[in-house]
DNA sequence: CAAAAAATACCAGAAAACCAGTAGAAAAAA
DNA sequence: TTTTTTCTACTGGTTTTCTGGTATTTTTTG
């Protein structure tokens, strides 16, 4: 049996470095190498196999959930096993709708990340125990699944959280403001929330708010 | 030369494992220990000599701005350099007032973090080559602080994060909306922002939005 | 104990957001 | 090419926020 050909993709050092070390003395596994960028890890991707990419979604210049289909995209056998802070129901069901053969938090143990990966190269599914709670356990609200917003709706959105009035976005999009304020409206029923206070709070708790 | 004690504080067992790694051959370092959460650490350096501390102020239960002071208070010779994912020039500020002798981006290499904990031994402040333009080179804005907020405008900015209207939030409180309405613009004035997008965005960044 | 800070509350009004619905044009997807 | 989605815009109104100022009481700090 081949050792599978692994990736770590964090952009933090230390992150990389500890994952290396506490994998490398796993029969199956080779570490080939660790990447800081979503692109960095597309380039290779597109010119070597990878077998398993040990993936943090929050990446300096693609979103973890994107990248996760573009990954899929390039490489349809390679299992993705995503390692992440975040707790949000929303973004643990999309990086598996988008191809991740399991997700784990960060604060589990090097035991679950051990296991995890056993798991997912069986062809399983996997979560850390944490993870299962979040998704067995869902409130009402959790239920949705992370909103698709349109490419204006996006825009609007980031330009409401710098604080500008549905009159100055209209100004700088060249728009009506009652145009900007159905964009608004738009996004609030999207994210099932009834002032900008929650638009926002819902919209970084999904990673809306940066790449 | 006797070895310094030195510990590292961070929730996730992956960190921890690879600054443990990373460090294990610094001939100056003895690693004593891993903590997950402020208190372990508190309850342990009450009982036990730290001379360094490698600490992320994103903890489950005890914000790192304020361990920072709790650690100095119960041993003002440990050195606390910080190993962080946030950016916020306010933040950085705040631990260093707080007696922290440097700060580190966890995107740091681990060459960056080695040469840092050499001159936090030696006295010095240290940080990250990353930190150091984000200190040097302020926006007009990032010249103010983290504001110090009031128990009661900590407690209101919760629940206006929650969505919730001054009408709402004084009926909970049992107080006037227009008390609510007052403790809103002392928000606003303390955090420079002119609506509560702004506020929420603001408040995220600064880290004030959980423990 | 005195001083300072925090908490509470008010006035009056303008600005902005929120709401529910409708509809046509343009762009993207099938 | 057709269908679907997105984008743009409007009506009419209510609710809420924001603004600048003032003042008293209570709590905390020195």
């Amino acid at each position: 049996m081949n050792k599978l050909l692994t990736a770590i993709v964090d952009d933090h050092p230390i992150v990389i470095e500890g994952l290396k070390t506490s994998l490398q003395h796993e029969a199956n596994l080779q570490i080939v190498g660790g990447f800081g960028t979503g692109n960095d890890l597309l380039s290779f991707i597109r010119l070597n196999r990878l077998d398993l990419i040990l993936l943090d979604i929050t990446l300096p210049d693609i979103n973890g959930m994107d990248l996760c289909k573009m990954i899929k995209k390039e490489s349809v056998q390679t299992i993705i096993l995503v390692v992440s802070n975040h707790t949000e129901r929303s973004i643990i069901m999309e990086t598996i709708q988008n191809g991740a053969s399991g997700y784990l938090l960060k604060n589990s143990s090097i035991e679950e990340l051990r296991n995890c990966i056993s798991e997912a190269i069986r062809g399983n599914i996997c979560y850390s125990k944490e993870v299962i709670e979040i998704i067995s356990r869902p409130s009402q609200n959790q239920l949705r699944g992370r909103p698709q917003l349109t490419r204006r709706e996006k825009q609007i959105l980031a330009l409401i959280a710098e604080g500008k009035t549905s009159q100055v976005i209209a100004q700088e999009l060249f728009l009506s403001p009652l145009t900007i304020e159905t964009h608004r409206r738009n996004l609030m029923q999207k994210f099932d929330v009834k002032n900008v206070a929650e638009l926002i709070m819902a919209a970084n708790q999904q990673q809306f708010m940066i790449p």
